[in-house]
DNA sequence: AATACGGGGAG
DNA sequence: CTCCCAGTATT
Protein backbone atom coordinates (compact mmCIF):
# COMPACT_ATOMS: atom_id res chain seq x y z
CA UNK A 1 0.00 0.00 0.00
CA UNK A 2 1.15 3.36 -0.31
CA UNK A 3 2.48 6.16 1.87
CA UNK A 4 -0.45 8.35 0.85
CA UNK A 5 -2.64 5.27 1.02
CA UNK A 6 -1.98 4.25 4.61
CA UNK A 7 -2.13 7.88 6.43
CA UNK A 8 -5.75 8.25 4.87
CA UNK A 9 -6.26 4.79 6.27
CA UNK A 10 -4.85 5.64 9.64
CA UNK A 11 -6.95 8.83 9.37
CA UNK A 12 -10.30 7.41 8.58
CA UNK A 13 -9.94 5.32 12.30
CA UNK A 14 -7.87 7.68 14.25
CA UNK A 15 -9.22 11.14 13.63
CA UNK A 16 -10.21 13.44 16.48
CA UNK A 17 -14.05 14.69 16.18
CA UNK A 18 -13.36 18.19 15.54
CA UNK A 19 -16.04 21.15 15.05
CA UNK A 20 -14.84 22.32 11.89
CA UNK A 21 -14.27 18.85 10.40
CA UNK A 22 -17.93 18.12 9.26
CA UNK A 23 -18.68 21.04 7.30
CA UNK A 24 -17.79 22.00 3.52
CA UNK A 25 -19.28 26.22 4.22
CA UNK A 26 -15.81 27.93 3.38
CA UNK A 27 -16.50 30.85 5.47
CA UNK A 28 -16.51 28.49 8.68
CA UNK A 29 -13.39 26.57 7.48
CA UNK A 30 -11.94 30.13 6.97
CA UNK A 31 -12.92 31.16 10.38
CA UNK A 32 -11.17 27.73 11.64
CA UNK A 33 -7.80 27.59 9.68
CA UNK A 34 -6.73 31.30 10.54
CA UNK A 35 -8.00 31.00 14.22
CA UNK A 36 -5.22 27.50 13.92
CA UNK A 37 -2.33 29.84 12.25
CA UNK A 38 0.20 28.75 14.76
CA UNK A 39 -1.99 28.09 17.10
CA UNK A 40 -2.85 24.69 18.75
CA UNK A 41 -6.14 22.93 18.62
CA UNK A 42 -7.16 22.72 22.18
CA UNK A 43 -6.10 26.45 21.80
CA UNK A 44 -8.00 27.48 19.07
CA UNK A 45 -11.26 25.10 19.32
CA UNK A 46 -13.09 27.67 21.92
CA UNK A 47 -12.36 30.50 19.86
CA UNK A 48 -13.77 29.15 16.98
CA UNK A 49 -17.13 28.08 18.76
CA UNK A 50 -17.24 31.88 20.23
CA UNK A 51 -16.57 33.48 16.56
CA UNK A 52 -19.09 30.87 14.76
CA UNK A 53 -21.45 31.98 17.26
CA UNK A 54 -21.08 35.63 17.08
CA UNK A 55 -20.67 35.60 13.44
CA UNK A 56 -22.77 32.70 11.71
CA UNK A 57 -21.57 33.75 8.22
CA UNK A 58 -19.00 36.26 6.20
CA UNK A 59 -21.83 39.40 6.61
CA UNK A 60 -22.42 38.84 10.06
CA UNK A 61 -18.36 38.73 10.44
CA UNK A 62 -17.74 41.70 8.35
CA UNK A 63 -20.76 44.05 10.12
CA UNK A 64 -18.83 43.85 13.27
CA UNK A 65 -16.51 46.68 14.35
CA UNK A 66 -13.07 46.49 15.05
CA UNK A 67 -12.93 46.33 18.56
CA UNK A 68 -15.86 43.76 18.87
CA UNK A 69 -13.38 41.18 16.41
CA UNK A 70 -10.15 41.95 18.56
CA UNK A 71 -12.40 41.87 21.96
CA UNK A 72 -13.34 37.97 20.78
CA UNK A 73 -9.98 38.01 20.24
CA UNK A 74 -8.34 38.83 23.24
CA UNK A 75 -5.66 35.85 24.99
CA UNK A 76 -5.43 34.14 21.03
CA UNK A 77 -2.16 36.16 20.06
CA UNK A 78 -1.19 37.51 16.49
CA UNK A 79 -4.26 40.48 16.32
CA UNK A 80 -3.75 41.26 13.15
CA UNK A 81 -5.49 37.91 11.68
CA UNK A 82 -8.63 39.15 13.88
CA UNK A 83 -7.52 42.63 11.72
CA UNK A 84 -7.42 40.75 8.45
CA UNK A 85 -10.16 39.08 8.78
CA UNK A 86 -12.58 42.25 9.40
CA UNK A 87 -11.08 43.38 6.06
CA UNK A 88 -11.66 40.19 4.26
CA UNK A 89 -15.10 39.57 5.30
CA UNK A 90 -16.07 42.79 4.60
CA UNK A 91 -14.04 42.40 0.87
CA UNK A 92 -16.08 39.35 0.25
CA UNK A 93 -19.21 40.77 1.00
CA UNK A 94 -18.52 43.60 -0.96
CA UNK A 95 -17.08 41.72 -4.02
CA UNK A 96 -18.44 38.12 -4.10
CA UNK A 97 -21.55 39.47 -2.79
CA UNK A 98 -21.26 37.54 0.49
CA UNK A 99 -20.26 34.44 -0.93
CA UNK A 100 -17.40 32.97 0.66
CA UNK A 101 -14.92 31.90 -2.49
CA UNK A 102 -13.73 28.36 -2.93
CA UNK A 103 -11.01 28.44 -5.32
CA UNK A 104 -6.94 28.78 -4.69
CA UNK A 105 -6.64 31.36 -7.41
CA UNK A 106 -9.38 34.07 -5.38
CA UNK A 107 -8.56 32.34 -2.11
CA UNK A 108 -4.32 33.59 -2.14
CA UNK A 109 -5.92 36.98 -2.72
CA UNK A 110 -7.40 37.72 0.22
CA UNK A 111 -5.67 39.61 3.21
CA UNK A 112 -4.34 37.24 6.00
CA UNK A 113 -5.04 34.08 3.81
CA UNK A 114 -1.64 32.85 2.83
CA UNK A 115 -0.90 29.19 0.57
CA UNK A 116 -1.06 27.18 3.52
CA UNK A 117 -4.73 28.48 4.50
CA UNK A 118 -5.86 28.68 0.47
CA UNK A 119 -4.72 25.00 -0.31
CA UNK A 120 -6.27 24.21 2.95
CA UNK A 121 -9.67 26.08 2.18
CA UNK A 122 -10.13 25.37 -1.16
CA UNK A 123 -9.64 21.76 -0.71
CA UNK A 124 -11.60 21.15 1.92
CA UNK A 125 -15.00 23.23 0.46
CA UNK A 126 -14.93 21.98 -3.01
CA UNK A 127 -12.18 19.44 -2.99
CA UNK A 128 -9.50 21.47 -5.36
CA UNK A 129 -6.27 19.41 -5.92
CA UNK A 130 -4.30 21.64 -3.47
CA UNK A 131 -1.95 20.36 -1.71
CA UNK A 132 -0.94 22.13 2.28
CA UNK A 133 1.74 22.33 3.50
CA UNK A 134 1.95 23.13 7.24
CA UNK A 135 4.24 22.34 10.25
CA UNK A 136 2.87 18.79 10.40
CA UNK A 137 3.58 18.14 6.79
CA UNK A 138 6.91 19.57 6.99
CA UNK A 139 7.34 17.26 10.00
CA UNK A 140 6.23 14.16 8.15
CA UNK A 141 7.50 14.59 4.74
CA UNK A 142 10.86 15.50 5.84
CA UNK A 143 11.05 12.14 8.25
CA UNK A 144 9.56 10.25 6.04
CA UNK A 145 11.78 11.57 2.98
CA UNK A 146 14.85 11.56 4.59
CA UNK A 147 14.77 15.47 3.55
CA UNK A 148 17.49 17.03 5.63
CA UNK A 149 16.85 21.03 3.70
CA UNK A 150 16.10 23.23 6.09
CA UNK A 151 12.47 23.45 6.01
CA UNK A 152 12.80 27.33 6.52
CA UNK A 153 14.67 27.49 3.97
CA UNK A 154 13.82 29.03 0.56
CA UNK A 155 14.96 25.75 -1.47
CA UNK A 156 13.50 23.39 1.16
CA UNK A 157 10.26 25.23 0.98
CA UNK A 158 10.15 24.89 -2.58
CA UNK A 159 11.24 20.70 -2.11
CA UNK A 160 8.55 20.31 0.22
CA UNK A 161 5.41 21.97 -1.33
CA UNK A 162 6.94 20.35 -5.20
CA UNK A 163 6.66 16.81 -3.28
CA UNK A 164 3.15 17.70 -1.17
CA UNK A 165 1.97 18.62 -4.65
CA UNK A 166 3.39 15.06 -6.18
CA UNK A 167 1.71 13.12 -3.31
CA UNK A 168 -1.75 14.60 -3.58
CA UNK A 169 -2.23 13.37 -7.06
CA UNK A 170 -5.11 10.59 -7.37
CA UNK A 171 -6.31 11.38 -3.58
CA UNK A 172 -9.01 13.06 -2.39
CA UNK A 173 -7.61 15.93 -1.56
CA UNK A 174 -9.72 17.11 1.36
CA UNK A 175 -9.57 13.65 3.33
CA UNK A 176 -5.80 13.04 2.53
CA UNK A 177 -4.79 17.07 3.68
CA UNK A 178 -6.51 16.34 6.72
CA UNK A 179 -4.82 13.22 7.05
CA UNK A 180 -1.81 14.14 6.98
CA UNK A 181 -1.87 16.60 9.17
CA UNK A 182 -3.91 14.80 11.62
CA UNK A 183 -0.79 12.30 11.07
CA UNK A 184 1.65 14.81 11.61
CA UNK A 185 0.05 16.32 14.98
CA UNK A 186 -1.29 12.83 16.95
CA UNK A 187 1.57 10.10 15.38
CA UNK A 188 4.47 11.65 14.15
CA UNK A 189 4.74 14.24 16.74
CA UNK A 190 7.76 16.58 17.38
CA UNK A 191 8.86 14.61 20.62
CA UNK A 192 8.50 10.81 21.18
CA UNK A 193 6.57 10.43 18.22
CA UNK A 194 4.90 7.11 18.02
CA UNK A 195 7.31 4.79 15.79
CA UNK A 196 6.39 1.69 17.55
CA UNK A 197 2.96 1.57 15.90
CA UNK A 198 3.31 3.67 13.01
CA UNK A 199 1.75 2.39 10.10
CA UNK A 200 4.38 3.27 7.87
CA UNK A 201 7.80 2.80 10.09
CA UNK A 202 9.00 0.31 7.29
CA UNK A 203 9.43 2.82 4.26
CA UNK A 204 10.07 5.88 6.99
CA UNK A 205 14.03 6.99 6.33
CA UNK A 206 14.60 8.44 9.66
CA UNK A 207 13.25 5.72 11.44
CA UNK A 208 15.45 3.67 9.71
CA UNK A 209 18.72 6.06 10.01
CA UNK A 210 17.57 7.03 13.52
CA UNK A 211 17.38 10.10 12.66
CA UNK A 212 13.87 10.54 14.36
CA UNK A 213 15.06 13.36 16.42
CA UNK A 214 17.13 15.46 13.66
CA UNK A 215 14.52 15.86 11.63
CA UNK A 216 13.16 17.97 10.37
CA UNK A 217 15.80 19.99 9.91
CA UNK A 218 15.21 23.81 10.73
CA UNK A 219 17.31 26.82 10.97
CA UNK A 220 17.06 29.98 12.80
CA UNK A 221 17.10 31.67 16.44
CA UNK A 222 15.11 33.55 17.06
CA UNK A 223 17.07 36.61 19.55
CA UNK A 224 14.77 37.97 22.01
CA UNK A 225 14.07 41.61 23.15
CA UNK A 226 14.19 42.76 26.42
CA UNK A 227 11.93 45.56 27.10
CA UNK A 228 10.38 46.97 30.28
CA UNK A 229 6.97 48.55 30.27
CA UNK A 230 5.93 50.56 32.94
CA UNK A 231 2.39 51.08 33.33
CA UNK A 232 0.44 53.84 34.71
CA UNK A 233 -3.27 52.78 36.80
CA UNK A 234 -4.99 56.56 37.01
CA UNK A 235 -8.71 56.24 38.08
CA UNK A 236 -10.26 59.19 39.16
CA UNK A 237 -14.10 58.46 39.82
CA UNK A 238 -15.97 56.09 37.59
CA UNK A 239 -13.20 56.98 34.75
CA UNK A 240 -10.18 55.37 34.01
CA UNK A 241 -6.62 56.43 31.88
CA UNK A 242 -5.83 54.27 28.70
CA UNK A 243 -4.37 54.81 25.75
CA UNK A 244 -4.42 53.01 22.04
CA UNK A 245 -1.69 51.13 20.68
CA UNK A 246 -0.66 51.95 17.36
CA UNK A 247 0.85 50.40 14.49
CA UNK A 248 4.51 49.19 14.51
CA UNK A 249 4.81 47.56 17.63
CA UNK A 250 2.85 44.39 19.49
CA UNK A 251 -0.91 44.67 20.53
CA UNK A 252 -1.64 46.92 17.53
CA UNK A 253 -4.65 48.93 17.90
CA UNK A 254 -5.60 47.15 21.41
CA UNK A 255 -5.78 49.15 24.49
CA UNK A 256 -3.85 49.54 27.55
CA UNK A 257 -2.56 52.18 29.95
CA UNK A 258 -0.45 55.07 29.52
CA UNK A 259 2.98 54.17 29.80
CA UNK A 260 6.64 54.43 29.68
CA UNK A 261 9.33 52.02 28.47
CA UNK A 262 12.69 52.07 29.25
CA UNK A 263 15.70 50.35 28.73
CA UNK A 264 16.18 48.48 31.92
CA UNK A 265 13.95 48.15 35.57
CA UNK A 266 13.08 52.01 36.83
CA UNK A 267 14.12 52.38 40.18
CA UNK A 268 12.17 54.69 42.59
CA UNK A 269 14.96 57.09 43.32
CA UNK A 270 15.83 57.33 39.33
CA UNK A 271 15.27 61.15 39.20
CA UNK A 272 14.98 60.80 35.01
CA UNK A 273 12.20 58.55 35.59
CA UNK A 274 10.42 60.77 38.28
CA UNK A 275 11.02 63.57 36.15
CA UNK A 276 9.25 61.74 32.90
CA UNK A 277 6.47 60.72 34.97
CA UNK A 278 6.14 64.40 36.53
CA UNK A 279 5.86 65.41 32.98
CA UNK A 280 3.34 63.04 31.56
CA UNK A 281 0.72 63.49 35.09
CA UNK A 282 2.01 66.75 36.96
CA UNK A 283 4.01 67.50 39.76
CA UNK A 284 1.41 66.65 42.70
CA UNK A 285 1.44 63.30 41.51
CA UNK A 286 1.55 60.49 44.11
CA UNK A 287 2.84 57.60 42.94
CA UNK A 288 2.69 54.16 44.34
CA UNK A 289 4.46 50.59 42.83
CA UNK A 290 1.73 47.65 42.02
CA UNK A 291 2.90 44.13 40.90
CA UNK A 292 5.69 43.37 38.49
CA UNK A 293 5.40 40.97 36.00
CA UNK A 294 7.45 38.98 33.32
CA UNK A 295 5.26 38.98 30.08
CA UNK A 296 7.41 36.14 27.52
CA UNK A 297 6.29 36.93 23.81
CA UNK A 298 8.09 34.91 20.55
CA UNK A 299 10.34 37.67 20.09
CA UNK A 300 10.88 39.66 23.36
CA UNK A 301 10.49 39.53 26.73
CA UNK A 302 8.30 42.08 28.56
CA UNK A 303 8.93 43.29 31.94
CA UNK A 304 5.77 44.94 33.05
CA UNK A 305 5.51 47.14 36.27
CA UNK A 306 2.24 48.56 37.11
CA UNK A 307 2.08 51.58 38.81
CA UNK A 308 -1.19 53.21 40.90
CA UNK A 309 -1.31 57.12 40.21
CA UNK A 310 -3.41 59.70 42.08
CA UNK A 311 -3.84 63.38 42.16
CA UNK A 312 -2.48 63.11 38.56
CA UNK A 313 -3.22 66.17 36.09
CA UNK A 314 -2.73 64.79 32.19
CA UNK A 315 -2.64 67.60 29.94
CA UNK A 316 -4.55 65.63 26.46
CA UNK A 317 -4.14 67.97 24.14
CA UNK A 318 -0.11 67.30 24.30
CA UNK A 319 -1.30 63.66 25.02
CA UNK A 320 -4.07 62.99 22.50
CA UNK A 321 -3.08 59.45 22.59
CA UNK A 322 -4.49 59.20 26.35
CA UNK A 323 -7.72 59.09 27.24
CA UNK A 324 -10.12 58.82 30.09
CA UNK A 325 -13.37 56.65 29.68
CA UNK A 326 -15.53 55.02 32.18
CA UNK A 327 -14.53 52.14 33.96
CA UNK A 328 -17.36 49.91 32.49
CA UNK A 329 -16.76 51.19 28.92
CA UNK A 330 -12.91 50.33 29.21
CA UNK A 331 -13.36 46.52 30.49
CA UNK A 332 -15.12 46.12 27.14
CA UNK A 333 -12.42 46.99 25.18
CA UNK A 334 -9.73 44.47 23.52
CA UNK A 335 -6.95 44.63 25.77
CA UNK A 336 -3.44 42.12 25.17
CA UNK A 337 -3.63 39.30 27.84
CA UNK A 338 -1.40 40.54 30.90
CA UNK A 339 -3.47 43.38 30.90
CA UNK A 340 -6.92 42.04 30.75
CA UNK A 341 -5.51 39.73 33.53
CA UNK A 342 -4.48 43.00 35.50
CA UNK A 343 -8.16 44.28 35.10
CA UNK A 344 -9.96 40.97 36.03
CA UNK A 345 -7.52 40.84 39.02
CA UNK A 346 -7.31 44.66 40.14
CA UNK A 347 -10.32 46.57 39.03
CA UNK A 348 -13.79 45.84 39.94
C1' DA B 1 16.46 35.93 3.33
C1' DA B 2 15.15 37.77 7.89
C1' DT B 3 12.20 39.43 11.06
C1' DA B 4 7.92 40.71 13.49
C1' DC B 5 3.81 39.13 15.23
C1' DG B 6 1.09 36.22 20.97
C1' DG B 7 0.19 33.02 23.84
C1' DG B 8 0.42 28.53 25.73
C1' DG B 9 1.60 23.55 26.34
C1' DA B 10 4.90 19.72 26.44
C1' DG B 11 9.22 17.81 27.82
C1' DC C 1 14.68 26.69 30.00
C1' DT C 2 13.60 25.11 24.52
C1' DC C 3 10.66 23.93 20.92
C1' DC C 4 6.77 24.66 18.19
C1' DC C 5 1.94 24.96 17.20
C1' DA C 6 -3.57 23.56 10.85
C1' DG C 7 1.47 30.77 8.97
C1' DT C 8 1.39 35.52 6.96
C1' DA C 9 3.03 40.11 5.93
C1' DT C 10 6.63 43.12 5.62
C1' DT C 11 11.20 44.68 4.95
Amino acid sequence: MSFQSEIVKWYLSNKRDLPWRDTTDPYVIWLSEIILQQTRVEQGKPYFLKFLENFPNVSAFASASEEQVLKLWQGLGYYSRGRNMLYTARYVVANYGGQFPTSYEQLIKLKGVGSYTAAAISSFSSNEQQAVVDGNVYRVLSRYFGIEEPINSNLGQKMFSELAKELIIDQEPAIYNQAIMEFGALQCKPKSPVCSECPVQLGCYAFKHKKIDQLPVKLKKVKVRKRWFNYFVGITGDEILTKQRMPGDVWQHLYDFPLIETEEEVSMTSNEFLTQVEKLFGKDLELKVLEGKKHILTHQIIYVQFFAIDNYIVNFNQHAEIKSVKIEAFKQLPHPKIIGDFIEKHID
